[in-house]
DNA sequence: GCCGTTTTCGGCCCGACTGTTTTCAGTCG
């Protein structure tokens, strides 16, 4: 068994454990285990095979034998009893809001339930209301959490979700009782999707903010209203919080709930470490018994790291992955300044233009002149068209000799002067399922540069989807890899393919891997990019753009530039018109 | 089940909110 098969494996007995109703701290032991081996870096067969894999924080000798056994049998007594014995419409029943691990297990022990369908059943019958401990309103609540479980469940791209924070933020922000207001946790983390909104203000009068905040257009169900929190539900199904507390705690909240879990987990130990116990509410001194608080002199996250001896992490690093370890200030001497070890995040701004975008010469709904002009509304110097070829059938995908044609209509755009937009011809090249690529070695060397995409046969196995791919990389034409996964966020999984042995095989080649910006897509993973990009990678933000407002997807892409920490200088899109020209020319 | 330069046993983050209680357990983040 795989590394990733064994932590589902880990945090599965943590959930079965939850709903047998054991000890919270022992499950708590399995997902901390779990993550811990997520989260390492190094092939576990070869830390199995050193012994070290017990020196790993969270993993202890109950671990070790369970992790060793699940790899080299697949199989693990433990865990198939554990599920035998918890039927599998109790997991499903932890998705309704207010059903805990505990409750579940209640009703389980007492009506019996083992299904979401009877779970219903004995709620409108009225079993439920007469359990001790629940109610008729719990009852009420779980009915309609099953009613919604679906639109409850479904997280949200981070796009679409930003685009709902916005005016919630800018509304907030406007209220006179209001001193200060952000967005919190994973949307301003960065996220590719997000759960639900986290929205902290700093305000002397909460309860007009909380007015404002649930009597908002679009609010469907007001889930709490308390003094420092409320919870909304949308009509979209989206659910909002808020937060509000007094200023002098607003750095310590924000921080809270913007950080993972495991960033806060990291955050609170580093403050224990040093005598202080870290909260949402503020930094304490532990061995004090009187309220000597060091919270007055913080007001501000930068403020928080720096107490701590840390460098401000940008919120998109807060994932607990090594991030404080990055950022530490290192002041002793012979060690540098820590602060050259950090590399700055990609802004925005140093965008310069963007590859692989389609025109109506396949599946776009823009013209070439329609699509430079959006490039020239963003200010930047080129823009790379990168059509379909011929394999993809349904997008009009280009074949040899029209592929010949666009290259002689780009490069008359370039010629005429009509825009200060540089255009590089590309194409989006399909990999055929051999490996092969869908145009002649001829007619890709006649082009700038080009993206190769897998568009088909998805149902390979993982060895033939690496092998395909890494062919592809292999192809002297060949000067970016795209959308690796083919994964769609929230629809359809990514492929089976080994992306160790692909980024191996790109950096080997000089070929880029393109974060797909899509908001759909965000593919490759930001995930892999940190180590990818220390090896040597290079990236390049493509928005797939299919019409000029697709173009602005671009954003998505440095974002995911940004939580991989991937250093602007290996980012094409930050080199000038020349430069980009050169690194063509160069690997061709 | 994990962990330890205060500990090999006894901690493990903790507070708001809800619904059910008549003083608190469970959920959530």
């Amino acid at each position: 068994m795989n590394k990733a098969e064994i932590v589902e494996v880990l945090e599965d007995i943590a959930v079965l454990l939850e709903l047998k109703g054991e000890n919270p701290f022992k499950i708590r032991a399995y997902a901390t285990g779990a993550r811990a081996l997520d989260t390492m870096e190094d092939d576990l067969g070869a830390v199995i095979g050193e012994g070290r894999l017990g020196s790993i924080k969270g993993i202890g000798s109950a671990l070790v034998d369970k992790i060793e056994t699940l790899h080299a049998t697949g199989e693990l007594e433990y865990y198939t009893k554990l599920r035998e014995s918890v039927a599998p419409g109790l997991i499903e029943m932890l998705d309704i809001p207010g059903l805990g691990g505990k409750k579940v297990k209640k009703l389980h022990d007492a009506l019996g339930l083992d299904s979401i369908e009877g779970l219903k059943r004995a709620c409108e019958a009225g079993e439920v209301a007469a359990l001790k401990g629940f109610g008729a309103k719990s009852e009420e609540k779980i009915l309609s959490g099953i009613a919604n479980r679906a639109a409850y469940a479904q997280r949200h791209l981070w796009w679409d979700a930003r685009a709902v924070a916005e005016p919630i933020l800018e509304g907030l922000r406007a209220l006179p009782e209001v001193e200060r207001a952000e967005a919190a946790g994973s949307l301003r983390r960065l996220r590719e999707t997000v759960g639900d909104l986290d929205f902290i203000v700093a305000s002397a009068k909460p309860q007009a903010v909380m007015d404002w905040f649930v009597g908002q257009a679009g609010v469907s169900e007001v889930t709490a209203q308390g003094t420092t929190k409320s919870s909304v539900r949308f009509d979209s199904g989206m659910q909002a919080d808020l937060r509000v507390v007094p200023t002098e705690q607003f750095a310590f909240a924000l921080h809270h709930f913007t950080g993972s879990k495991e960033h806060n987990v990291a955050m609170r130990q580093r403050a224990l470490a040093q005598g202080y116990s870290l909260s949402e509410w503020g930094l304490a001194l532990r061995s004090e018994s009187e309220s000597e608080s060091e919270s007055g002199r913080i007001q501000t996250e930068d403020q928080l790291f720096g107490f701590l001896g840390l460098r401000e992490i940008p919120p998109e690093l807060r994932e607990g992955m090594g991030e404080l370890e990055m950022y530490t200030i290192i002041n002793e001497a012979g060690k540098g300044d820590g602060e050259d070890t950090i590399p700055p995040l990609l802004e925005a701004s140093q965008i310069k233009g963007v590859f692989h975008n389609h025109t109506t010469a396949s599946d776009g709904r823009a013209t070439l002149e329609e699509m430079a002009a959006g490039a020239e509304a963003f200010g930047w110097d080129y823009l790379g068209i990168a059509d379909h070829s011929k394999a993809s059938y349904q997008a009009k995908g280009l074949d040899d000799a029209r592929v010949l044609q666009l290259i002689e209509s780009i490069r008359a755009f370039n010629e005429s002067g009509e825009s200060a937009v540089h255009v590089f011809s590309g194409i989006e090249c399909d990999i055929l399922p051999d490996g092969s690529l869908d145009l002649e070695a001829a007619t890709l060397r006649a082009l700038d540069y080009t993206v190769m995409s897998v568009h088909s046969s998805f149902g390979q196995s993982e060895e033939a989807m690496t092998a395909r791919v890494i062919r592809a990389i292999e192809h002297p034409a060949t000067t970016m890899l795209g959308h690796p996964t083919g994964r769609i966020l929230l629809r359809r999984e990514p492929y089976k393919i080994d992306l160790k042995k692909v980024i191996d095989a790109a950096i080997a080649n000089r070929v880029i891997i393109e974060i797909n910006a899509n908001p759909h897509r965000l593919d490759m993973d930001w995930r892999l990019w940190r180590r990818a990009a220390e090896r040597g990678l290079m990236c390049a933000i493509n928005p797939d753009a299919h019409k000029v407002e697709g173009l602005a997807h671009f954003e998505a892409g440095v974002n995911i530039a940004r939580k991989g920490a991937i250093p602007p200088e290996q980012i094409l899109n930050c080199r000038g018109c020349a430069g980009v020209a050169r690194w063509f020319a160069e690997r061709r």
